[in-house]
DNA sequence: TAGATTTGGTTAGAGGCTGTAGCTATAGTG
DNA sequence: CACTATAGCTACAGCCTCTAACCAAATCTA
């Protein structure tokens, strides 16, 4: 009865139970940081929190959808990052931004690696996203592709793009996406398909930092960030300096 | 007291041993392979070895043991796929060999993806990695090293040449595993330089393909595989043609 | 060949987990 | 004030890993 109000103000009882949804996702967070995903256990967060057990199954179905809250919750943190990164270079050159972005694309992952691990991990096989994860990772990307659109086509990318091009015009909501981030292109295909590159790219260098595959290795995974956006910049013809 | 000969030969009780390791290493990937490597069970496998439980402790000493049993194995047969594939396009460019070395990569994952994922996955955290992997991981990417070995410097990639030289005169047994592949390479930094960023680029490729991001997206991992080698390719200068 | 030893296999069990069933008590609701 | 929804509980079924204690057969040794 009370009219939905966005966010608070609803029943006592409703505010107890986001309340208690917090602690508990905080205490999974913990648990991860400490121990990995393996260690999440609904039993040991219901002992720190002091109750016993099934009581947290009140709150949560089962730990698959704990984790999907903590995913869901990672992508809307990562988005914001991005964001925040792409408000503070607005008036930089798109290379510079690019960079920027990737930037703290890395730094985010760095500073909570677990959390990373949450969405740029290694899915469990028993998992089954739910359908809205492709709109949080479109959130994400979407500060590239503004950047990206002010680049122009890159002739070797052609087979790429006859592929996007195709995905853009046979799936619905992918050009509205892209509109919605760059208003101005008109042809989304070459920004869309540098995304993509931009995406790989960054997967590739900070996964392998996060997950600790360059310990023993004598390179800056921030340099090779560097190198890697500042040779896309250079291929889509990323206007420098500024 | 017999004289440890490479393989066989060793007494009757050494034989039945391995032969049952490799029974049970069969059926973890059979496991592996239907429900990912959290449906990895000691237990259900010797079930369906016909022994109970405990048994198999006799062969690992736990499920980590038989996790890295199954992750040197996997090393192995990664770095036979590319040696192969190296050894089929002897006599082609190095720049066509760069491409069908990555595509052997990419191939020999998609034909056994849980494989992959033990070896590129996000690693459990309680997982310690034997110290041997690093040199397994090294037979991976030797080839790659001999072909971009035949390239010349990335005027660019000044920075990471700087920390990869620091690295290669720094720590023992890299410049010896680099002259191994590439004898004939008087400054092995590019060469290396370069490998790393083809590491990077592959995993960030393959991983996500292997891990379903890519799903609903239109494009082929592999148009992306060639577009990125070959863009390598023509920033360290591999000719073309052949 | 006979005894000693190693080793593969067994069952029992401790301790952990997920998740369900069924109960009680209490906080909101009409 | 009566009623209902719900937060919490205990008990339990059914997995899992890994240890302990024991048995029997294969192998080694004297």
């Amino acid at each position: 009865m009370p009219p939905s109000a966005p966010d608070a103000a609803q029943t006592p009882r409703q505010r107890y139970r986001a309340q208690v949804q917090q602690e508990v996702k905080q205490a999974a967070l913990a648990q991860i940081a400490a121990g990995g995903i393996e260690a999440l256990s609904i039993n040991a967060i219901a002992k720190t929190l002091g109750m016993s057990g099934p009581a947290l199954y009140k709150y949560f179905r089962n730990r698959d959808d704990l984790l999907t809250a903590l995913i869901s919750d990672g992508y809307e943190d990562a988005a914001e990052a991005i964001r925040t990164a792409a408000h503070r270079t607005a008036d930089r050159s798109p290379r510079d931004r690019l960079l920027a972005l990737a930037h703290a694309y890395r730094d985010w992952a760095l500073a909570q690696p677990h959390r990373y691990l949450l969405l740029a991990g290694t899915p469990a096989m028993a998992y089954e996203a739910p359908a809205h994860t492709t709109d949080s990772a479109r959130a994400v990307m979407g500060p590239f592709v503004a950047v990206l659109a002010e680049g122009g086509p890159w002739p070797a990318a052609a087979p790429l793009y006859d592929e996007v091009r195709a995905w853009v015009t046979g799936t619905p909501g992918v050009a509205e996406w892209i509109a919605a981030y760059a208003p101005e292109t008109t042809d989304p295909v070459p920004a869309l398909a540098a995304s993509v590159l931009a995406w790989a790219r960054m997967h590739g260098i900070v996964s392998l930092e996060v997950q600790g595959n360059f310990k023993g290795m004598g390179h800056n995974a921030g340099t090779l960030l560097d190198l890697e956006m500042g040779a896309l910049a250079d291929a889509v013809g990323l206007a420098a300096g500024g």
